[in-house]
DNA sequence: GATAACACCTGTAGACACTACAGGAGCAAG
DNA sequence: CTTGCTCCTGTAGTGTCTACAGGTGTTATC
């Protein structure tokens, strides 16, 4: 264990990222196995700390972790090409813009239901008969 | 089984949800149990197509089951007040509104990066860059 | 050197909202 | 009466963690 080494505890506090998903993303692959003490405890190099906060910022971001894998594969020079990378990232990007799209009517949606409701206990909530109108009874 | 009743099948063909999902409901107490028929299988009137596609439009809407529970607890007249459901919708509009911007951000961070790149299966590719940079080496 | 407090270990179970499958029973058409 | 579909229950899996139980190791204080 060398002198700018961590442990799993100051590698969480650097990262801002709970101990256990620390071992739950060694455990599905994402982070890779660091070395031990001779007492059996992890501790991480700069290195770790790098690729954490990678992973990290590109789970911000909307990728899976098979999608950061295949990331990091590239960045680890194996297996994928850049022009793969474009085109995951690329597909992220429509995926936010339709989110978006979804929200905003969502949105429009809420607030408009919320003005309707002046809060008064009434059976017929305009929320509620909003929500049970345009049911399908429509088959 | 009255002459207008369906069974989970076609309750499932009718809304769009999984029978599976149907059953998932009911275990989980957002649908209620429905009667059955001598041989055990369920059947469902009317009524159960309307609270099910209430609780479909509630989830696009992103209600979690929870507070559909509450919705549901309204519209069938005990618990919660109208002014209740107004603070959820509201607060859900909030929240809409809060992933809106994210999104953008997100968005303009994926193209930003696709852009840089080029497709060439260079090692350093700017969107593993960009990932790998502003890391957090800063303690 | 003993003790207390804390960090870390493994393994398992839970949360959410489903989805899938195994193994069996009922039912309708040819 | 057999074939094939629908339905039944129960259990386990998905993805992304989070939480806990029960144990060991390390560090600070007396």
């Amino acid at each position: 264990m060398g002198a700018t080494d961590i442990s799993i505890g100051d590698l969480s506090k650097k990262t801002g990222v709970h101990i256990e998903t620390i071992r739950y993303y060694e455990r599905i692959g994402v982070m890779p196995k660091p070395p031990r003490t001779a007492a059996g405890r992890r501790y991480y190099s700069k290195d770790f700390v790098r690729r954490l906060s990678f992973i990290t910022r590109s789970r911000q971001l909307g990728f899976s972790h098979d999608d950061i894998r295949a990331l990091l594969s590239l960045a680890d020079g194996n297996g994928y090409s850049c022009a793969d990378v474009r085109e995951l990232t690329l597909a992220h990007a429509s995926e936010a813009r339709r989110k978006i799209k979804d929200l905003r009517k969502l949105e429009r949606s809420l607030r408009g239901m919320a003005a309707e409701c002046h809060g008064e206990n009434i059976p017929e909530c305009p929320v509620v008969d909003a929500l049970l109108d345009d049911s399908a009874t429509r088959s």
